[in-house]
DNA sequence: TCGACTTTGCGAACATGTTCCGAACGCGTT
DNA sequence: AACGCGTTCGGAACATGTTCGCAAAGTCGA
C-alpha cells in the first residue's frame, strides 16, 4: 500500500537496493539549475545530468514533472516566514489572500503549477495557514463553515486568474500588433471598445489586485451575512 | 509584410506553388477528429493524417498548436448566436460575463487556451460583443473608460480562474486520497481547516459562480462610483 | 551460502510539438 | 524552352516527458 515514492528513509529495516539519490538532493539540484540558467531550461534530462544520474531514474523519486514543480513550490513556501496577521477578521482575510497572491506572483513559474490537479490539497502545512486565516476570518464574521469554504474558493479563483493571465501577458507587444488590435474595433458595432482604443494596453498593465480584492471580500462577507438576495 | 499564413486566396495573381490545403479544411478536419475521438487525441500528426498531408505541412497554415486551438475557439464562437442583452446596465454586465463563462465552461479544452498569450486580443469580433457589453454597462453606471477596462479585467480574472481550477479538479478523488487529505489537518494549528474537514470536497463541488459574480459586479460598480475608500 | 524478495538505476524506445532544408510546382520573363 | 522566383509540401531530425523491461544491489529467511 505504501508504494514507491516514499522518502529514502534510514537504512535500518529497509529492504531493496539502497537509493543513491534522495528527493532532497533532487530539489536542491533543481533550485541550483534554476538559479543558474533560469527555470525555462529545467528539463528532466538536464536535471538528471546535474545530479549525475540517468534521466529515468528521477521517476523513482518524483511522480512526474508537475509533481516536481509542486514540490519545489512547497519547498519555497517552507522557507518563507509567516507574517503576523491582523486581528480584524476582514483585514486578516485580505492579508492572507494578498500573501498568497504575492508569493505566487513572485514565483515566475507559478503559472505552470497553479492549475495542476488538486493544487490546494497538495500544499504543505506551511502554506495552509493562509487558508486557515481566511476560514478563521470568515468564521469570526459570522460565516458558516460552508460559506467560509466558498469565500476561500472565490478569492482563490480570482487570485489564480489574475496571476495566470498576467504571467502570460508579459510579452512585449509590438507597435504593429497594437495597431492591428486597435484597428479591428468597428466603432459602429463596438463603440465603447473603439472609444477605449489604445488605452487598453495602458490600463491592462495596472495592478488592481489589492483594490478589487478588498471589494470582493467585503461583498462576499456581506452576502454571507444577508439571508438571501440577488 | 504579409508573410505566410494568409488565406489560400484565389489563384489569380498569385505566385508560388498553389496550396493543397486551406485553413478552413484544417479546422474542419480538427472538428471532425475531436467529435469522433475526443479532443485529447488531437495531435498534429493525427490531424495531418486525417487531412492526408505531412505533419509539418500544417505549419504552413497555422502558427503552432496553440494557434490552432484559438482558431477553433473563434470558429466555435462564430457559430453561437448572440443572446439578447438586458437593458439594465448591471444586469447586462452580469449577463455578458455569464455568457463568457458558460461558453468556456462548455468547451472542454478551453483550459488549454484560456491562458495563452494575449487571449482577448486574439478573439474574433463575434466574441467581442461580450467585452463591449461589459464596457457599455460600466459606462452607463458612470464608470470612466479606464474603470470599465478595470472592471472587465477583474471579472475576466475571476472567470478564468474559476474555469481553469474547476476543469483541473474534475478528476475523481479516491477514498484513500480524501482520507489522507483530511488527516493532514492538525486541529491545534489549523482548527478551522480541521473543523471543516471532509466538507471541503462537497462544498468545492458547488457552483457559486453566478452568486459571486453578482457580488463582485456590484462591489466593483460601487467602488468605481465612490471617490475613494479602503 | 544460497535463493526469494524488494527497491533502485538506467538504457531503449515511444509519442509529441516543432524546426530545417531540400524538393515540387506554378507563374512570369527572357 | 529555359530559367529564376515565390510559395507550398514533407521527410529527417531534434528536444522533451514518459513508460518498459531488465540489471544491480541490498535485506531476510532457509
Amino acid at each position: 500500500m505504501m508504494g514507491p515514492m516514499s522518502r529514502p528513509a534510514a537504512s535500518s529495516g529497509r529492504t531493496g537496493r539502497p537509493p543513491l539519490t534522495s528527493r532532497a538532493e533532487i530539489l536542491e539540484a533543481a533550485r541550483r539549475l534554476i538559479g543558474r540558467d533560469g527555470w525555462e531550461t529545467l528539463t528532466i534530462r538536464r536535471l538528471a545530468a546535474e545530479l549525475g544520474i540517468g534521466p529515468t531514474t528521477l521517476y523513482r523519486h518524483i511522480k512526474d514533472k508537475e509533481d516536481l514543480l509542486v514540490l519545489l513550490l512547497n519547498d519555497h513556501l517552507d522557507r518563507l516566514e509567516r507574517p503576523a496577521l491582523p486581528a480584524d477578521p476582514r483585514d486578516r482575510i485580505v492579508a492572507a489572500a494578498t500573501a498568497m497572491h504575492d508569493v505566487l506572483a513572485d514565483w515566475p513559474w507559478a503559472a505552470e503549477v497553479l492549475a495542476v490537479d488538486g493544487f490546494i490539497a497538495r500544499l504543505d502545512e506551511s502554506a495552509l495557514w493562509m487558508v486557515e486565516a481566511i476560514l478563521s476570518g470568515a468564521s469570526e464574521r459570522g460565516c458558516t463553515p460552508d460559506q467560509g469554504i466558498e469565500l476561500f474558493r472565490d478569492l482563490w479563483y480570482y487570485t489564480v486568474g489574475e496571476i495566470l493571465v498576467r504571467s502570460r501577458s508579459a510579452r512585449v507587444v509590438t507597435e504593429e500588433e497594437r495597431r492591428t488590435f486597435v484597428r479591428r474595433f468597428d466603432a459602429s458595432r463596438t463603440p465603447h471598445l473603439a472609444a477605449v482604443g489604445d488605452r487598453w494596453g495602458t490600463v491592462a498593465g495596472r495592478d488592481t489586485y489589492p483594490a478589487a480584492l478588498r471589494t470582493f471580500v467585503d461583498g462576499l462577507l456581506a452576502q454571507a451575512a444577508a439571508p438571501a438576495g440577488d
